[in-house]
DNA sequence: TATTGTTATACTCTATAACTATA
DNA sequence: TATAGTTATAGAGTATAACAATA
């Protein structure tokens, strides 16, 4: 130790403290970790295919174009993660019969298993977060980023 | 309109609701909207550059090291955003005298000019959440987050 | 041997434009 | 002329291994 300065102090991060931009990034991190542990690792899921399964398997028939909107994910990376999930056998895609420009996705059965299976792994693995949140704080703490979501 | 369902209505997001990781992604969708017009966009930085001008500038002389721990950025990638932001003249490295593996980072005069504009530029665009949480509000979910970041 | 930082490289992710087929 | 979706392509971001210098 040659510096006057300690080395293992803790960063000063007060400037970062007040914009809650760092503060949700900072947590984002603890969740990928919880999602990548629980759900994305074992099960070969990235979490924009895991969010797919579970709003297709919720809204049987939606469009990719109503997906897009809702994610902000670009049509042209829309189709090639749809792709890969149809690759897996997890979802099929079917003409509207009206409207022949557009497709609805619904989940395969083994889509839907897996969808179940991932959703039920995430809150297992979201439940570590008891050991820092009350449940009770753990609802407010969602309905405030709900409001900040829109 | 040729079919029964009603296209305009929102998709059902139930199942991801009380999903932690779900929300707080959600939530930095606005946060990161909001960094890229106040501070991103008009000022040519983007998140991790900005938040390593404001981390220098509170820790004089720090080193890569600790901040690729603090942020969980690999070493590599630290040393390209480095240049990139000693390029433009933000940021000076001084080898240590007494551990001439390590470098100590400085921002220069310019640099911290930057990093006051940018952090008042990223608060003036952050109160427009003022519409949707009171402050009281807000400081909750800044600490609710903190708690998760631990 | 271990550590700080760099170089080289490959891989993924993302964004855009151009295209098709339908409407 | 506009829309849903695809293809092609380029750019940015990210991860890993190998390396140089120093401890």
């Amino acid at each position: 130790m040659s510096s006057t300065r300690d080395k293992s102090a803790p960063l000063d991060q007060s400037r970062l403290a007040h914009t809650l931009g760092y503060a949700i990034a900072r947590a984002a991190v603890t969740t990928n970790q919880l999602f990548a542990q629980g759900v994305g690792d074992p099960l070969g899921l990235r979490p924009v295919e895991f969010t797919l399964l579970q709003l297709i398997l919720s809204n049987p028939a939606t469009t990719q174009k109503r997906l897009c909107d809702l994610l902000r994910v670009p049509a042209p990376q829309m189709t090639l993660i749809l792709d890969r999930l149809q690759e897996r056998g997890w979802l099929v895609r079917e003409r509207d019969a009206n409207d022949r420009r557009a497709l609805h996705l619904r989940l395969t059965p083994a889509g839907t298993r897996l969808a179940e299976k991932s959703l039920a792994a995430l809150q297992d693995s979201e439940q570590a977060l008891e050991q820092v949140l009350t449940s009770g704080e753990r609802l407010l703490l969602q309905e405030l980023l709900a409001k900040v979501a829109r």
